[in-house]
RNA sequence: GUGGGUGUAGCUCAGUUGGUAGAGCGCUGGAUUGUGGCUCCAGUUGUCGAGGGUUCAAAUCCCUUCACUCACCCCA
């Protein structure tokens, strides 16, 4: 026997339950998105190596260690998108979208990053994203979160908490880092051995840390929020006003910051304490600098991403999944004899009745099973085809999970009562379960 | 990259102080039932993650390795 060909760690196949609620959880967000104007952007999953280092950070973990590259056949260095905002960026600027006009665009789609996987982190994972280009002011900063939100209404999800943060501008974050080195540098001797190897790479994200120990340091660090210049303190503060004004809760964190480098003034997340270590579940903020930073002209930028795996998880612990219809009709074959007719009859009824979702039972099995079967599919008749001594050429149909019958007919009458029979027969069922 | 836990049937797992494997679910067939739901009977599948070692004998003890999983880190 020849050595089994696995997947590659931290790729997934999804089936079943998962399968369902992944597409449960994307068609719902796209048709919120689109309940707000959005429109689909398609990209591709590879791009240049340099778009991601130009965009995210050339110091950032992702770029450094996380990314997925390679060289193609010219040489040419390229990558596995490991997040979605850059590629959008790039092709925004390149189709010429940001000129003189505004853009509101959602994807999605699988993202990759050499990580070691864990409870909602995997190598190859998925991301619903939504970015905005050309608007400057806070009210779509705050329809973002709104459009969330409804999101999270539509699925079923309580308990998610909106926090919200302000980076500032580049210039004061800029200045607002110097400030916190230079305390940090003050307390070297009470930081942890990650928080010094931070102090070097990304010191605003000390802030962020989980060691109980580094509280006391944090809580006496100088905080962001008091070193904002005061068109983003302005900005800030009448993002709250919005949120106030449609009712949104949300919880001030001084310390979030971003992984990323692009971000500046307005930041989110939405956090659950019901997932494990990777509790946030959708998150994003503004990027003003970023398209002028990757080659277009200066162009205000919001958005966000939503973790699909993290959702799903959920979704599924909570059950929230709406499920896909169980089928209308069931073909029970009784009989090889019944088999070729049954296929012409299937799809005889497929023109009849567009709208009826029919299974047809393939492969064999007994009659028993067959009934089995179908009584599993959940379907609400199963249409009895039989060319055998007991049901001597007829067609019956049959209520499944109630004691009815049944309307023996021959196959030639079919077409002509399908209509009547299944309506009939599909509006009792349905006013029985009433 | 660092640390903990776990690998036995398609799935969930049991396997006592070492004696070459079991249950439930599922699947298949049958009995009963109003040709399906409940019940009952029968059948079905394993290189016990992989490689090596100790032993008369290893799922069980030792070493190596791989995979899965959780946490750190990182991040959606």
């Amino acid at each position: 026997m020849s050595k089994q060909i696995t997947a590659i760690r931290g790729m997934n196949d999804l089936y079943g339950e998962q399968a369902e609620a992944f597409d449960y959880l994307v068609n719902t967000a796209q048709s919120v998105l689109n309940q707000y104007g959005f429109a689909s952007i398609r990209l591709p999953l590879v791009e240049k190596t340099e778009l991601f280092a130009r965009s995210i950070g050339e110091v950032t973990d992702i770029v450094e260690k996380e990314m997925y590259t390679f060289d193609d056949r010219n040489g040419d260095s390229l990558t596995l998108r490991p997040e979605g905002t850059a590629g959008c960026v790039r092709a925004v600027i390149q189709n010429g979208l940001a000129h003189n006009q505004i853009q509101k665009l959602y994807y999605t789609g699988p993202m990759f990053r050499y990580e070691r996987p864990q409870k909602g982190r995997y190598r190859q994972f998925h991301q619903f994203g939504v970015e905005v280009f050309g608007l400057d002011s806070v009210d779509i900063d705050a329809e973002l979160i709104v459009l969330s939100a409804r999101l999270w209404e539509r699925l079923g999800l309580e308990n998610l908490e909106l926090q919200i943060n302000s980076l500032g501008s580049q210039e004061a974050r800029q200045a607002y880092r110097d400030l916190l080195v230079e305390y940090l540098e003050a307390h070297k001797s009470e930081l942890d051995e990650d928080s010094l190897r931070r102090l070097e790479s990304n010191p605003l994200r000390i802030l962020d840390t989980k060691n109980p120990d580094m509280k006391a340091v944090v809580d006496g660090a100088p905080k962001l929020i008091d070193h904002l210049d005061a068109e983003s303190k302005q900005h800030y503060d009448e993002l709250k006003v919005y949120l106030d004004d449609v009712g949104i809760p949300y919880t001030e964190n001084p310390n979030l910051v971003r992984g990323l480098d692009y971000y500046n003034r307005t930041v989110f997340e939405w956090v659950t304490t019901e997932l494990g270590a990777q509790g946030t579940v959708c998150a994003g903020g503004r990027y003003d600098g970023l398209v002028e930073q990757i080659g277009g002209k200066p162009t205000p930028a919001v958005g966000f991403a939503m973790g699909i795996e993290r959702l799903m998880a959920l979704l599924i612990d909570k059950d929230l999944v709406e499920h896909n219809a169980a089928p209308d009709v069931y073909l029970v074959l009784a009989g090889e004899a019944a088999k070729r007719p049954g296929l012409v009859i299937s799809e005889q009824i497929r023109d009849y009745l567009p709208e009826l979702t029919v299974q047809m039972n393939c492969g064999g099995g007994s009659f028993k099973s067959q009934f089995k079967k179908a009584d599993k599919s959940g379907a609400r008749v199963a249409l009895v085809l039989g060319e055998d001594e007991v049901q001597q050429q007829k067609i019956a149909v049959k209520y499944l999970r109630e004691d009815r019958e049944q309307a023996l007919m021959d196959w030639s009458d079919l077409l002509p009562h399908l209509s009547e029979v299944f309506q009939r027969a599909l509006h009792e069922w349905g006013a029985s379960k009433k």
